[in-house]
RNA sequence: GCCGGUGUAGCUCAGUGGUUAGAGCGAACGACUCAUAAUCGUUAGGUCGGUGGUUCGAUCCCACCCAUCGGCACCA
């Protein structure tokens, strides 16, 4: 019976491109998942799409004097260049800014609003003169009432680490102009998370967490410890979704970023059933069905995001009623660039546009899943990607299905068919059924680094057996004998070539074709056309992924034509080395 | 400041309250030549961040310290 699970991922924020360290926190990971999954037979929609609403956009467009959808226009196709690329292969990559997820985020308020779990409240804003609008604290700055220092921003102070509130600091100013700021009361829909708290902790303590990761399980304690609080999930700005309530002093009010992106998961799958013309087909990934089975849920998330996925987002759910909350928030750690943190402001950060041309998607997609910050920080270096690249995925992998591939065409033309099996052969294809059943639990717990070391070490062990058999010297001496080893070893190929399908789409589908198949098991994403609120054209990315079931050992026939061999990967010079690293440090400011 | 994560061979990382702490890559040497100078074998390499404690015994538990990253709720 295939299951239903909604891959849920990140919403990047369209006010920049984004960088190496959200491929492999977010999208990456998720792509694998969710191409495991359908290839199990499983029913996955994979969403996410463009963060568009939040004052950072709203005063980027000021400051080029462009209105946010321009702002918007300029990075969502870079998203989906990025995607197309690279296979991340999304049912729907969408925005915020669409009549669909306004619709959706309006009822869902409303719905809230009618459980009583939005209250109205009165809080103190920071609010410039000269811009005529309220900032955000992080955008005052003043003198530190503990330490002195002139220069504290409106959150806290990074001399002395103090957390501050705005209204403590001497002569408050907006860090965008420098003019004063006065402090005004402004009138805000607030989440009542106190009221969702125990519902919440019931969730949370309902079913085992174990295969939570410790970190996502660490920050959602540690928040609950700290007990749950109203959050204010209105904004004084004028670019968002409006505020529904029938009062003119929300006329100039919108719901608050944070808010309306994280109902996107929610949102997507009404416009994914609405474009293939189902539209009650969102109801398989969000409502439980009558027999009681509640769809699955994976939130592929950075660790700075988990507690709007461990605590908002599923607070959110149960006040709403009725839907599918999280079953797992996979959060990963953070990628750094050469051993440091990457920084956008500096311009430390290895944007995805700039290397996808450069590299073929499966180098990229290797190194990453690789060397996935999954239990703690990563790191990318040139040097590091460079011999990767080399001796494991080209090496070990690329070169293992190329030999084996030459040999039996040359030699056979055909898979050819085997005589009697030898102890070797048998005991290369137990430890591919072991390598199968090993590298599919390890990504059915979402360890995905550990699966394709997993699928590397057969591949390891499928070269010790060529090194053992020796089938150049075979065909020349013994034909049966050859053709066995040989039928083994395209056997075992043919299954390493599923089991890395996830990490390597496209040249996992290109051996697959070599290998004499003629459908598709990697199926990719393409752009569509779509319409803005305003009336503009836009576009998303969907695609069209059937359910087939792939996902099992090799039964590839004796008799199958193969074609001839062509490496599938590229191997590296030392050079790209050091041609990276000064394309970074004269990028770097 | 408070809370939390991380610190294991040159590199990237596994791992366990108990005899000689592991893998891949890199290095040295050897074998092979079907394959993208790829592959296979052998060897070398670590006071498991530091100090103290609990224990018959700790890399794994506790305390403190150091380094590093993050959270501390209106930055997405």
């Amino acid at each position: 019976m295939p299951e239903t699970i909604l891959v849920a991922v990140a919403w990047p924020y369209v006010n920049g491109p984004f960088h190496v360290g959200h491929l492999a926190g977010a999208y990456l990971p998720a792509d694998i998942v969710a191409r495991f999954e359908r290839m199990r037979g499983n029913r996955v929609l994979m969403v996410s799409g463009s963060d568009c609403h939040g004052s950072p956009i709203t005063l980027a467009a000021e400051r080029e004097g462009v209105a946010p959808q321009e702002i918007i226009a300029r990075f969502h196709p870079t998203f989906l260049k990025t995607f197309m690329t690279l296979g991340i292969s999304f049912d729907l990559f969408t925005q915020t800014y669409t009549e669909n997820h306004y619709r959706v985020t309006t009822e869902l308020f409303l719905t809230l609003l009618a459980n009583g779990y939005l209250y109205r409240d009165t809080m103190t804003g920071s609010y410039s003169e000269t811009l005529g609008r309220f900032l955000p604290d992080r955008f005052v700055e003043g003198r530190c009432p503990t330490c002195g220092n002139p220069r504290a921003r409106g959150d806290q102070c990074d001399q002395c680490g103090q957390l501050r509130d705005p209204q403590e600091l001497g002569e408050p100013r907006s860090i965008l102009d420098g003019a004063p700021i006065t402090f005004r009361p402004t009138e805000h829909m607030f989440l009542d998370l106190a009221r969702l708290e125990a519902p919440l902790r019931a969730w949370l303590d309902g079913s085992d967490r174990s295969g939570w990761r410790p970190n996502t399980l660490a920050f959602t304690q540690n928040w609950l410890r700290e007990g749950l609080h109203g959050r204010a999930i209105t904004r004084d700005l004028e670019w968002g979704v409006p505020v529904p309530i029938a009062d003119p002093a929300f006329a100039d009010k919108r719901i608050y970023v944070w808010f309306d992106a994280v109902i996107g998961y929610y949102s997507a799958p009404f416009e994914w059933a609405e474009r293939r013309g189902t539209p009650d087909a969102w109801r398989d990934w969000w409502v439980p069905a009558a027999d009681g089975t509640t769809p699955r849920s994976y939130y592929f998330i950075g660790k700075d995001n988990i507690p709007f996925h461990t605590i908002i987002w599923p607070a959110i759910l149960l006040g709403h009623g009725g839907l599918a909350l999280p079953s797992d928030v996979p959060a990963n750690e953070f990628l750094n660039l050469e051993g440091e943190k990457m920084s956008t402001s500096r311009n430390w950060a290895l944007w995805a546009r700039d290397i996808e041309d450069r590299y073929q998607p499966d180098q990229i997609r290797f190194y990453l899943a690789a060397n996935a910050p999954e239990n703690r920080d990563a790191n990318w270096s040139w040097s590091d990607f460079v011999q990767r690249n080399n001796s494991e995925l080209v090496a070990n992998w690329g070169n293992l299905a190329n030999r084996v591939l030459t040999i039996a065409q040359r030699n056979f033309g055909v898979v050819p068919t085997p005589g009697a099996l030898h102890p070797a052969d048998e005991a290369l294809i137990a430890a591919t059924a072991r390598g199968f059943a090993s590298v599919t639990e390890a990504l059915a717990a979402l360890r995905l680094r550990a699966a394709l070391g997993e699928a590397l070490a057969l591949a390891q062990a499928t070269n010790q057996y060529l090194s053992d058999q020796e089938p150049w010297k075979l065909v020349r001496s013994d034909r049966e004998r050859a053709a066995t080893v040989l039928h083994t070893a395209l056997r075992t190929i043919d299954t390493l070539k599923t089991l890395l399908t996830p990490f390597l789409p496209h040249s996992s589908q290109r051996l697959h074709q070599l290998l004499g198949y003629t459908d598709t098991i990697a199926p990719m994403p393409h752009i569509e056309d779509a319409i803005a609120p305003d009336g503009s054209p836009r576009e998303v990315l969907a695609g069209d992924y059937p359910a087939v079931q792939h996902w099992a050992p090799s039964a590839l026939p004796a008799g199958q034509v193969l074609h001839p061999a062509e490496p599938l990967f590229r191997r590296l010079d030392e050079s790209v080395v050091d041609e990276e690293l000064a394309r970074l440090r004269a990028s770097t400011r």
